[in-house]
RNA sequence: GCGGGGGUGUCUGAGCCUGGUCAAAGGAGCAGGGCUUAGGACCCUGUGCGCUUAGGCGCUUCGUGGGUUCAAAUCCCUCCCCCCGCACCA
């Protein structure tokens, strides 16, 4: 049967069966979730990762005994689909090419994706098809949206929760805008996808007659080393007037403050009438010319700069520029204010000279300028100034503070990584937004519940337990509303909407009660409904009859509710960790009371294409549902969650997933032809036996930590090789032979659901392990620890070994023998090696052998043969076989060193070689046989 | 800058926490052989360098430079390089 019948069989017989849509009962419970998708546009084998090991988790548990839910929304929430739909709307091309050449989305299905609604029901349709080919044992019947109407409902009664408790606030905030559209701009709304870094500068002051020139800079400490102001000729200056003071500022400079503090626009600046005078610096009072430069942007900052030729080497090199001019006067004063090792008084200088920069256009130096800023930041240390002796980067902070306080300077904010244009074309600047709403992640009380609740829950993987301690630490105010975009209104401010991360913090819960939820009309879904359901404040009866849902309803929601939550496991990729798994944190601890606090985080890496990074740039996006129809699920769920570490990037290349392939391959065919085996007995059997108990001991603790890479080397590939062994040493036992697979199937059955099934059926009635109408909840088996045999492995080990130094002989030797003689060590050997493996030192142990009667007896083949022992004394193993174990094995494997080595094979303990062989034959060692050619 | 993760043989990738069994797993590639009409798939063997007509020995190697130790890919320190995050963005 093809694949994809096989996986639509089983997909078809689990829904009919229900069997992953868990309710209520007596059984223990276990809940995970994993993170929505953001529906704008299907999803590619690198979401598959954290979908696929959750559901390995969830089917695990399941066959663990557990009654699990597994369930599944989508978050609709933000501004991305908006933009989108709009591109699409207009006819964008590039946004047409993408779907086009990458989803393989037909033009006349784009064209109609004009609204963000069609938009999200297109893709999340897509997504959800595509989870259902993966088998992903989901419950969708408690699938919703986070726009719809009950869930805001949840989400509005979270923020009164929020409020409450005093952790929203207002304030001031500086935004990405595009002034044309009145909005926020994030990287989706910005022309080439560019996301906005946004930066403070500090502008300082400088007194020029009635006004203030106004210079924008990121060093305020340099300020003691100011030379001259910088203005460029070519550059239009106007006069602004602000808080009853006027300033002077480029133009363009102007149209960007607007958005940042109240300002009127005065008359034009004509730079004649600044350059050549005299201005103040406001820290020394020193009066200071206003020189022309070019290198000077006016839509850089304030588009007037301060020259600190000592320290910026573009001061330094505009100053060297007006040699020959008549302001050449000017240009040899520096003065030095930060102190840094391995330069002299005027790093700026030297560094501009060495790098052989030739003038202020010249591209190095920008170099020269970050070179420098990052030396000095680190290393320089102030010599003037009320901060001498401090460094530079504490100097700069304290000066900065100082002249705020002062009214020396103002701060504003500009995009540092500009220009940035909207997608409408128009410039983007930053705007200060009043009244912003915060969530007040740094309030310490809170921090500190939060820290608790870290410590009680178990991470993994371990090791980014600090970066949740970092993110704890570092969190501040965290704006929770935007003018626009899908979501719920903010119940303080119904013009705003709930921003995208804040509103997917506890939505976990929601998922216990929203398949009730879907024929109720949202608006009984008031604050006391969420108070009693979510947190069992008030009384059902009166509930009721306020909000007219029905009394059992409602208890059952409050059942459901506490008996699913807390939530048991949460899963979704590392990046994560810096935001949304933390802000869940922080809203459970808030929200919920101690025991339904997460009690487990998960985060694992990406999937890699070939050895890439996937990007729409690169075009080496895979769709999920191409990789299905290409290679099968299975073998798609195997290889992004089986290709590396938890943490690490798991990488996806068609060569690893036909060799998945051809292995379940192999492994279907013995399932085929298992029967076919005849019952003969070897003593392989016992070491296949062995294997499959010792995996099956292994691999529940492994499934329990997630250490999926190691289940999938060990139950899988692992199995295939072994299995390989198994034929090739002439295993042939049809009961062994089932037992293995039946074990086998149950291991992988997480992995590779379908294929399980499909095996699981074909094996028929089990005759080793509990049986079940699907494999996807049969019990997970248990070992049985008298199969662990270790003298069948350490026969086949010795066999195995005995083959390849037989082969290196053959090598070295480049002749092939007609016979081979095996000469197995005596007895008195094996209980020289079990001392020489307990005491390690050769006196001791000779010390100790002399004790022994037939060691005694020949002290020099004692002493010969324990040297030898004792030079791979950390190779010894603690256990050996005896020399009659060691003689039945590879009596055991004579047929097939015969036909492998193509010699005549013969098995004797070391005294019963014949004359010729003797001084050969004394060479055996337990564990290694000695062996003579003929 | 701050925080996190990394640098291993042709490539990929384990090992590092808990030092010795590590010339270093697995896979890919490459080479040889088997199977096959042929190719692919599959199976076997080899794959740091050198020596060795008996399973062996020697040398060099795990970003750099030091250190600790009888012993270091593994522990400590210095430096260099790469990746990711730093927020209002899903």
């Amino acid at each position: 049967m093809e694949s994809r019948e096989i996986e639509e069989k089983w997909q078809k017989r689990w829904a009919d069966a229900k069997t992953f849509e868990p309710d209520v009962s007596e059984s223990r419970k276990f809940f995970l979730t994993a993170a929505f998708p953001y529906p704008n546009s299907p999803q590619h084998i690198g979401h598959a990762r954290t979908y696929t090991t959750t559901d390995v988790y969830a089917r695990f548990m399941r066959m663990k005994g557990y009654n699990v839910l597994f369930p599944m929304g989508f978050h609709v929430t933000g501004t991305p689909v908006l933009a989108m739909a709009k591109r699409i709307a207009e006819g964008d091309k590039e946004i047409y090419e993408i779907f086009k050449n990458i989803y393989n989305i037909p033009e006349h299905i784009i064209s109609q994706l004009t609204t963000p609604e069609k938009l999200v029901d297109y893709f999340s349709k897509e997504i959800e098809l595509g989870m259902r080919e993966m088998g992903f044992s989901i419950d969708w019947r408690r699938k919703f949206y986070t726009y719809d109407k009950i869930f805001n409902k949840f989400i509005e009664w979270q923020f009164l929760k929020l409020n409450e408790k005093g952790y929203l606030k207002q304030g001031s905030h500086p935004v990405p805008w595009c002034p044309k559209d009145n909005n926020a701009v994030g990287s989706h709304d910005t022309q080439g996808d560019v996301d906005p870094n946004i930066d403070e500068y500090v502008l300082i002051k400088f007194k020029f007659g009635n006004y203030y020139l106004l210079t924008a800079t990121f060093r305020p400490e340099t300020i003691y080393g100011v030379t001259n102001l910088w203005v460029n000729p070519g550059v239009n200056y106007v006069r602004i007037e602000s808080n009853g003071e006027s300033y002077v500022v480029s133009s363009d400079a102007a149209e960007k403050l607007k958005h940042q503090m109240k300002l009127e626009v005065k008359e034009q600046i004509r730079t004649v009438d600044l350059i050549g005078k005299n201005c103040t610096n406001p820290m020394t009072g020193e009066e200071i010319p206003i020189l022309p430069a070019d290198f000077v942007d006016p839509k850089n900052g304030s588009g007037v700069v301060m020259s600190v030729p000592a320290h910026a080497p573009y001061d330094f090199l505009a100053l060297r520029d007006l040699k020959g001019t008549s302001f050449e006067s000017y240009s040899d004063r520096l003065i030095q204010v930060i102190e840094l090792a391995g330069y002299g008084k005027y790093p700026a200088k030297e560094i501009s000279e060495k790098m052989r920069v030739a003038n202020q256009q010249d591209g190095k130096a920008e170099q020269a300028t970050e070179q420098l800023y990052r030396a000095e930041a680190h290393g320089g240390k102030m010599i003037v100034g009320k901060y001498k002796g401090e460094k530079a980067l504490i100097a700069k902070e304290k000066i900065k503070q100082d002249m705020l306080g002062e009214g020396k300077a103002l701060l504003i904010y500009d995009i540092i990584n500009g220009p940035i244009y909207c997608r409408c074309g128009t410039l983007c600047v930053v705007k200060r937004v009043e009244g912003q709403w915060f969530i007040n992640y740094g309030d310490e009380g809170w921090k500190e519940q939060v820290r608790e609740c870290l410590k009680q829950a178990n991470i993994i993987p371990k090791k980014t337990i600090v970066e949740y301690e970092y993110t704890i630490d570092w969190l501040k105010e965290k704006a929770c509303v935007r003018a626009s975009g899908l979501g719920t209104p903010f119940p303080f401010d119904r013009t705003q909407i709930i921003e995208s991360l804040s509103d997917s913090t506890i939505y976990m819960a929601f998922y216990t009660i929203s398949h009730y939820l879907k024929d109720v009309d949202a608006e009984k879904l008031s604050p006391e409904f969420f108070d009693f359901v979510m947190l069992g404040k008030g009384d059902a009866k009166g509930l009721s009859a306020k909000t007219g849902i029905e009394e059992r309803l409602l208890n059952s929601m409050r059942e459901e509710l506490l008996y699913w939550y807390p939530l048991d496991s949460r899963h979704s990729a590392g990046d994560l960790v810096h935001n949304h798994l933390t802000f869940l944190l922080f809203n459970h601890v808030a929200i919920f009371p101690r025991e339904l606090w997460p009690k487990q985080i998960v985060t694992n890496g990406f999937v890699l294409m070939e050895g890439k990074k996937m990007s729409k740039s690169m075009g080496n996006i895979l769709p999920l549902r191409e990789a299905i129809k290409k290679y099968g699920t299975d073998v798609v769920r195997f290889s992004v969650v089986s290709g590396a570490d938890l943490s690490q990037d798991a990488d996806f290349n068609p060569t690893m997933a036909e060799g998945i392939a051809s292995r379940m391959g192999s492994i279907a065919m013995l399932v085929e032809r298992c029967s076919e085996f005849p019952a003969d007995v070897n003593s392989v059997d016992r070491w296949l036996l062995s294997a499959i108990h010792k995996k099956v001991k292994l691999s529940g603790e492994r499934y329990k930590n997630l250490e999926l890479r190691d289940i999938a080397q060990d139950a899988f590939y692992g199995a295939v090789n072994e299995l390989k062994w198994y034929m090739r040493r002439d295993g042939k036992n049809r009961k062994v032979l089932r037992e293995y697979l039946e074990y086998i199937i149950l291991l992988l059955a997480p992995f590779m659901p379908h294929f399980s099934e499909e095996m699981w059926e074909k094996l028929g009635k089990k005759e080793f392990v509990k049986d079940s109408d699907f494999v996807s909840i049969a019990e997970w088996p248990r070992h049985d620890e008298m199969k662990i045999d270790k003298v069948a492995d350490l026969s086949e080990e010795l066999i195995s070994e005995t083959r390849e130094d037989i082969e290196n002989i053959v090598r070295i030797r480049k002749a092939a023998p007609r016979s081979i003689y095996i000469y197995c060590a005596s007895d008195w050997k094996r209980k020289l090696y079990s001392m020489a493996y307990k005491e390690k030192k050769f006196d001791v142990v000779m010390k100790e052998a002399m004790r022994d009667d037939r060691m005694r007896a020949d002290p020099d083949e004692t002493q010969r043969v324990l040297q030898q022992l004792i030079k791979n004394v950390n190779y010894l193993s603690p256990l050996v076989l005896t020399l009659r174990q060691e003689m039945e094995a590879l009596e055991g494997a004579k047929k097939f060193l015969s036909r492998e080595l193509n010699a005549d094979v013969y098995i004797m303990p070391e005294e019963k070689a014949q004359e010729a062989h003797a001084k050969k034959a004394r060479q055996a060692t337990p564990m290694k046989p000695s062996i003579f050619f003929e």
